[in-house]
DNA sequence: TGTTTTTATTAACAGTGTTAATTATATTTG
DNA sequence: CAAATATAATTAACACTGTTAATAAAAACA
């Protein structure tokens, strides 16, 4: 069956010529002012041809949003080495801010924008926003200090609300001038607020 | 002349009316889902109307950010006795995230949503933003610490982005369940975390 | 080759922000 | 008071939007 075979594979190539020219739309333009005609201009087929391959525009951009998480996972990966835990715990703070402010449309989409679809917030399809979320966990677990019954979870919680206000505030450029101070500073801060919390946690 | 002073009057009455409308489309279905339409039909006007008192749907949304940012200035002061600043800090930290989950389109629109024209973003233009900011600034005045030299502003834009993080992703739907732990606790963290913070500026 | 299945396209619908042209209503002038 | 002018409001239209139904083209199977 070789046929059904080669079908299936135009059928993904067709499916990922889709996605590239849609993850270029949508990070260039933004959720809505990305259209399925500009799209559908971009890889040189009518706006319907689409539809055949994803249900409508939302079912489009779950798939970008997950190949952003994983462009975002990468990112947060890309140094391992450290000295001290809490040098990787720095590193990797500082890369999520990073990776907001250079690229902000990305950014927005992943995590600003109101989702176009309940059914992205099914867990399941959060696959490489978990692995985000959970590199901030084991970097948090490698401090290896003892919680004293609180919970992990919600010590990371707190450090990611945290870089994602600044970040969120920072792009979307609701902070008047007098509050915009030097970021690296303020990353700092964040790790120092983490830091002393754990530490009052301790004694 | 007291002709020009009537109908000076009743554009303004007329004004009022649209925005009074807009508030409630906005509120109701979000920026984007607020056609100038609905609005039209709500005040029962044609559509084209509302261009003769408003520029556009951007300056329209103006004066609807400006009076929501009334409201929640207006939360933050719903309460002004307090045994000790700290109790005050944590009253407003409180109300600022109860604000958002309670409204939550108010949230996204005040925010959240990418600003629809840089013009908001001016200075000028943010009279009521500003001074929920400035609530914060003088809470953590309040406080009277001394910060060592380091800046008082760095420090309320470190929280007010803590909060901000906090709320928007509750309100975006983008926290995974594990890590959706109750809120008010997050928002003691948070002032601890500030609280000690300023113990380690001051030692 | 003829028939069926798959893929792609065109036409269309109801909606959007906004502008230009037109009508209706006041106000001012002769 | 009637005519001319200024203001207010409306209708028609344009170029977009996501999406569906009907049609055309291409490929696979008999």
């Amino acid at each position: 069956m070789g046929i059904v075979e080669r079908r299936e594979k135009e059928k993904n190539r067709m499916k990922e010529k889709i996605i590239k020219a849609s993850i270029k739309i949508f990070v260039k333009n933004g959720y809505e002012n990305t259209s399925m005609r500009k799209i559908a201009q971009e890889i040189e087929y009518s706006p319907t041809t689409i539809y055949l391959y994803f249900k409508n525009k939302t079912e489009l951009f779950y798939h970008i949003h997950e190949s952003l998480f994983e462009k975002l996972y990468k990112n947060l990966l890309s140094k391992t080495d450290f000295e001290t835990p809490i040098e990787r715990l720095r590193f990797i703070a500082k890369s999520f801010v990073s990776f907001a402010i250079n690229n902000k449309e990305s950014y927005r989409l992943l995590l600003v924008i109101k989702t176009p679809s309940t059914d992205i917030n099914n867990e399941n399809t959060w696959n490489f926003g978990i692995k985000c979320l959970s590199l901030f966990e084991n970097a948090i677990d490698e401090l290896q200090i003892d919680l004293n019954g609180f919970q992990k979870e919600s010590l990371t919680f707190s450090l990611i609300s945290y870089l994602h206000g600044i970040s969120s505030l920072t792009i979307q450029e609701r902070i008047p001038e007098k509050y915009k101070s030097n970021i690296d500073e303020l990353i700092n801060e964040a790790i120092s607020l983490i830091n002393n919390f754990i530490q009052k946690i301790k004694s």
